[in-house]
DNA sequence: TTGAAAGCGCTAACAG
DNA sequence: CTGTTAGCGCTTTCAA
């Protein structure tokens, strides 16, 4: 046990053969005879015979992998694209290298570099804000899918969202219920999609006539901490927001957490709209209205690229899909003021 | 652009040195001139050098390479100690194979005998209830740490938790809050974890004299369905329990969800001790009791484990936590029978 | 149907 | 300080 995984050598050695006979016969190779394929398999189980990726690697010129750098792999959607991404390559008989930047972009650039030692097939990458020119140059020299976060330098297939869709979609849902003082907490303009969101939000705003009020504004961070600081923030304005619209899942989760300890009554005092996919919305009572990413699809995109790039297909395309609104019970028409 | 990586020999051929020079200038060898160094570490930058960990490994008779083998990423507690260990590794400049059986043996067998090929230095592993035998042998092949689940054929250092230590915990809390129908759902027998649940449930209760009512008990898959249906069955029996004790993760969500499309009022109606570290415990009105494990001590155990592995320490070590018992709102003394 | 030989990219041992 | 040589395990010619 524990001793050096067995090679070619020792199975041709046990039988009498030469190692590339059973190469193969264990590849299935057509002119090999049936008795001597079940011999070698038989020898190959017996002595737990697994081969040696790296060696297989050196030959074909690649790796059997995809890499998947994320951000955070604790946020239930890109969990959830992992999950789809995992399913997806152990059918295609690849493996999956799991990164996590952490949004460090010191860090990203060592994970890619890393990621590229096993000369992947293709590498999914959800970058971070400010990516280092040499993480971008290092990407162009594989097949690169960028998912969520775009970067104009960057050659190949992305995926994803019409990211000022989603803030629209919120702000005219809150405008239809009544509200006028709407709270927004969202990622800092840093992130190219911080910046389309808070367009969509201005740009919903100026439809219905009205001007977006800066002090109801909280940009920062897309992490707890910085939500919930913002929400109590916002919480203590006069006049108070009538409505807050939370456009991530950390802010999301934080915020809840910060109305729950302020006692704040939803939707009876306030509505509210959260971000993301959790299950939890669904339980929350009530449920919560919630901004939601198409997930599944997503992946599904991320995951076709990936398979094209496999085939040697370099794709170009471009998959753009759209946020959709599911209501719950944490919007209502603003109280004691019927529109 | 996506033309094959420059091999070291590329990088000798610019500067007219032979190869071996330019592998031992990129490792920091210590008789390699400082100028030498400098040019090969420019020239490689600029030609995006990056080594090939397949070669490299040939070499090294072994990957850089740790598994990770879960049930599910999509569970929060998983994805933490996904996060801890893929950040560890990039501290060790080790890669992190990520593999999600999804419970299924057969899916299990073939995602070990994939992650083998990477000759990992460790791997860290879940085990599914019934793991096939040839997955056991082909894992005591390589250092192989146990996580949650554990299983007597297999060597290795183990990291678990006392399983009945969460059941008696939620039990004693409720018991002390004067609930005597209890509901229990939980994972089934199948897993040696919900067979020291279910103990661990039966010996809190024979401890205060009171005998396990079989109709209050619900075992099945550890999933959302299973958790829906069982939530509204225990509800549907008379007389109803008072509280509910949910052992699973995705089996809490589920109930949740169940008990606010009944539109039971927690902790009025009905107390519920839920399980798993969510953040959406703390955001819930009230909170939610919940039975939480050392997610942080789990993942640091076993990443060190990993990290001895990569010593060449063939450790044997057994680390077991306790779950704890975080009281929130969502348990409170039963209504109307002060006890 | 099988064997022999070569080479993928890298590192380590040994010369110079 | 640097070059030469060899070999890791595998697949892929080419030859028998």
């Amino acid at each position: 046990m524990r001793r050096p995984q067995p090679t070619l050598k020792d199975i041709a050695a046990e039988l009498n053969l030469s190692h590339p006979t059973v190469s193969r016969a264990l590849s299935g190779h057509a002119s090999i005879s049936a008795e001597t394929k079940a011999r070698v398999r038989e020898a190959a189980d017996r002595l737990g015979y697994v081969v040696n990726s790296g060696a297989r690697m050196l030959k074909r010129g690649h790796g059997n992998v995809v890499g998947l750098l994320l951000p955070d792999i604790t946020n239930e959607f890109y969990a959830a694209v992992a999950k789809k991404l995992s399913d997806d390559c152990s059918e295609r008989h690849q493996q999956l290298i799991l990164s996590v930047s952490g949004d460090d972009a010191d860090r990203e650039l060592a994970l890619v570099r890393a990621l590229l030692e096993a000369r992947p097939t293709a590498i999914v990458v959800a970058l971070t804000r400010k990516p280092h020119p040499e993480t971008v140059s290092l990407l162009n020299t594989v097949h690169c899918v960028q998912f969520m976060q775009t970067h104009p330098g960057l050659a190949g297939p992305r995926v994803t969202v019409r990211a000022s869709g989603g803030a629209r979609l919120a702000i005219e849902h809150l405008l239809s219920l009544g509200h006028r003082q709407i709270g927004f907490v969202g990622p800092t303009l840093d992130y190219a999609i911080g910046q389309a969101r808070m367009e969509g939000v201005t740009a919903a705003m100026k439809d219905a006539g009205l001007a977006v009020d800066p002090a109801c504004v909280r940009l920062g961070p897309s992490d707890g901490e910085f939500g919930f600081d913002a929400v109590l923030e916002l919480l203590a304005l006069k006049p108070r927001p009538t409505a807050l619209y939370l456009s991530s899942a950390p802010i999301s989760v934080a915020a809840m957490r910060a109305l729950t300890r302020e006692g704040i009554a939803i939707p009876a005092q306030l509505s509210v709209v959260v971000a993301g996919v959790s299950p939890w919305y669904e339980a929350w009572p009530g449920g919560l209205t919630s901004i939601t990413l198409p997930v599944r699809d997503l992946a599904e995109a991320a995951s076709r690229y990936v398979a094209e790039a496999g085939d040697g297909e370099a794709s170009e395309g471009e998959t753009v899909l759209s946020f959709e609104l599911v209501a719950r019970g944490s919007t209502a028409a603003i109280a004691g003021n019927d529109k």
